[in-house]
DNA sequence: CGCGTAAACTAGACAGAGTCTAAATCCTCG
DNA sequence: CGAGGATTTAGACTCTGTCTAGTTTACGCG
């Protein structure tokens, strides 16, 4: 049977190595978190990776969910945005960009930086270094 | 018995047309908070506003305090602030500023909105509009 | 003044996000 | 193979915030 039935897992290839640039060490949890929140851009909560992973049949524990998350974030392959008071999403997009955040629905739209040009930003207070500048443009619906 | 012993409470006066002026009408409780509250300018969380209410004699229960900073939010008398993943600020200075949040002690110091110009803002998705605009430099200790 | 109703308040149960702990499992390397 | 460190896990736990049902308070009106 020398027939693949099986397509290459490319996109598992390309995951492993982005975690392996990162420092991250492989194992079968990681990846499968990479896989569900790096597939596009979007932004998902905690909860939502964890009812994504046991709905395709991975059963990953909350905790490993949460330190893997924070993990990801810490090495910069995913991003944290802080704009819903109950929950933290995670966003598979870490280019330069903000967002819209719909008060109504709760939903996230991206904005590339560009479109948000800053002239200055103020000095740091002594002893402190900028880390990163958030903006978000609170939005709901007309009418 | 002429002589006034306690001196007329000024401020409070001023909390009570506060409050009446945006249609919020007045409650012992409601008075505290506010008192507690906008006596400087500050970011307070639900549960330090609840605290300090204790500290000073005054037992309002959580859920009124819940309430009540929800009210006050609603009414424009007091603004949140969402930057802590744990917890929602809630800031005694309704001008139009942003912050500095310091990741490594939770700390949140004001930026006045002149020293951080926008060009040009995105216009919204279809069928939504801007509410408002929050930015947040993210600091931390050096060293 | 006294009454009735609606608004406001309260204690405590509850919900949901996230953390912690102790034990089990999994690598990796000699 | 075996030791040791890293990772994962279930489940208890914490904390912020909400909800409920009952009580208190405020206020307009006869």
């Amino acid at each position: 049977m020398v027939n693949e039935t099986h397509p290459p897992p490319i996109e598992n290839e390309a995951i492993v190595s982005l975690l392996h640039s990162h420092g991250i060490s492989i194992t079968a949890q990681r990846t499968q978190i990479a896989a569900i929140l790096l597939n596009r851009r979007q932004h998902l909560s905690a909860d939502q990776v964890l009812s994504r992973l046991s709905e395709s049949g991975a059963a990953v524990s909350k905790a490993t969910v949460y330190n893997t998350l924070g993990l990801f974030a810490e090495r910069g392959i995913v991003r944290q945005v802080i704009v819903d008071p109950t929950k933290v999403f995670y966003d598979s997009n870490i280019e330069a960009h903000h967002h819209f955040f719909n008060v109504d629905d709760g939903s996230l739209i991206d904005v590339d930086a560009l479109e948000v040009p800053i002239e200055q930003l103020p000095k740091p207070p002594p002893g402190t270094v900028a880390e990163a500048v958030d903006i978000v443009i609170r939005i709901r619906n007309s009418r």
